[in-house]
DNA sequence: CTGTCCCGCCATGCT
DNA sequence: AGCATGGCGGGACAG
């Protein structure tokens, strides 16, 4: 635990703060690297921290928008089961039959959990998540705990139902395109307040960080607009044999670096960025210092190898698949990720937006966004569906 | 300038 | 009290 507080490396290369390596998206990319193998079954979020490289709190991020998505289960303090990939069209599957249950039933009491709180509340769906992914688990008795008491309004604004709703946006409406300004004042549901739709939006840029290095969702533009939006792939871009393999570095000026920064190397307050120039060593000015465990060699091992993992198909998740494999090699052989074969599960999973309720909901929304639209907007626009 | 979004403070919840 | 979680927004960075 040679503390690498300071910028430079112990190992010689020098370690200028560099943003791009310390997104959210990357993280999540070397997160699923690093524990989609065989064999996982738990992961510790110290563990996680510590191999990555990264403060606690980003894992936090990260596990919560994977659980949303069914990828983890809470186990317990600390500890977060692995269900994988295969997990992911069933959860999808229940968000959107939640998503278009609660809009449907505006008179079944039982799941009105709508806590108004103060002004405006997210809401648009409230649903105890959760609970889905596995049945298996008579550990955490009762999977849910304060079931009783919904009141809790932290509950209604963290990350992981944020994320949840804002999927269902994707699942639940015809829209496969969506600003995240837009996601915000729907989610918001009445987004008047710009300060409230700014946070909100920070949240989804999190969330769509990481959805998009799984290549749930693509960042593009709006056709009109310009505006930068998202577009949903969903398991769809996952079945496709070449046209998924990079999400990020592609479509992003943002292109991320190809490793893994697991040195606390923090940006400088001050200092202004001297690209590419000395080896000058970040000036750490405030703050503990993250304990970092530098497992650089745990996740660091650009492979050259993009196909070995071969009943992945040619799926790759996370921007720098190709060049980055855990260091699993070894028992690489034998794995039979049988689980991930996206072929078979997308022609399971399809979206089938034929019914009237989902219709009806899709209305529903078309109106509710023009309305806003014209609210912030003074050019109402029309919408692409 | 606008759009992104990292960072970590600190409220909250859980022992 | 102490530790685990995670909301939240300041402000750095990118285009």
């Amino acid at each position: 635990m040679p503390a690498l507080t300071g910028g430079a490396a112990a190992d010689g290369s020098e370690q200028i703060y560099c943003r791009k390596q310390k997104s959210l998206g990357l993280l999540c990319s070397n997160f699923l690297r690093l524990y989609d193998r065989e064999g996982v079954e738990t992961i510790g979020l110290d563990d996680a921290a510590a191999r990555l490289g990264v403060e606690r709190r980003r894992i936090y991020d990260i596990v919560n928008v994977l659980e949303s998505i069914g990828v983890l289960a809470r186990k317990a303090k600390n500890r977060y089961t692995w269900k994988g990939f295969a997990a992911i069209p069933s959860a999808l599957q229940l968000l959107k039959e939640e998503g278009l249950m609660t809009n449907d039933n505006a008179n079944d009491a039982n799941s009105s959990i709508k806590t108004s709180d103060d002004e405006e509340d997210d809401t648009y769906s409230n649903f105890n998540y959760s609970s889905q992914t596995d049945k298996t688990n008579p550990s955490t008795a009762s999977g849910l705990q304060g079931s009783s008491k919904f009141a809790d309004n932290r509950k209604e604004k963290s990350l992981a139902l944020l994320t949840q709703n804002f999927v269902k946006l994707f699942l639940c409406m015809d829209m496969d395109m969506i600003s995240l300004d837009d996601a915000a004042k729907i989610l918001l549901k009445n987004g008047r307040d710009p300060a409230m739709t700014r946070s909100k939006v920070r949240r989804l840029y999190d969330i769509a960080n990481v959805l998009a290095s799984m290549k749930f969702i693509e960042k593009t533009h709006h056709p009109e607009t310009r505006k930068p939006a998202f577009r949903w792939l969903g398991m769809e871009g996952k079945s496709q044999s070449g046209a998924d393999t990079l999400a990020f570095d592609v479509c992003k000026k943002r292109a991320f670096g190809i490793d893994l920064t697991n040195m606390p190397v923090k940006r400088s307050k001050v200092e202004p960025k001297v690209e590419g120039t000395l080896n000058q060593g970040i000036k750490v000015q405030h703050q503990k210092q993250v304990k970092c465990e530098t497992l650089e060699d745990e996740v660091h091992r650009p492979k050259s190898q993009p196909d070995s993992r071969t009943n992945m198909k040619s799926y790759s998740f996370g921007p720098f698949a190709p060049g980055n494999v855990p260091k699993v090699a070894a028992s690489e052989d034998n794995k039979t990720k049988h689980n991930h074969d996206w072929e078979s599960i997308a022609a399971t999973y399809r979206p089938q937006y034929h019914n009237q309720a989902l219709k009806d909901l899709f209305a529903h929304y078309v109106e509710a966004w023009k309305s806003w639209y014209t609210e912030v907007a003074e050019n109402p626009i029309q919408l692409t569906s």
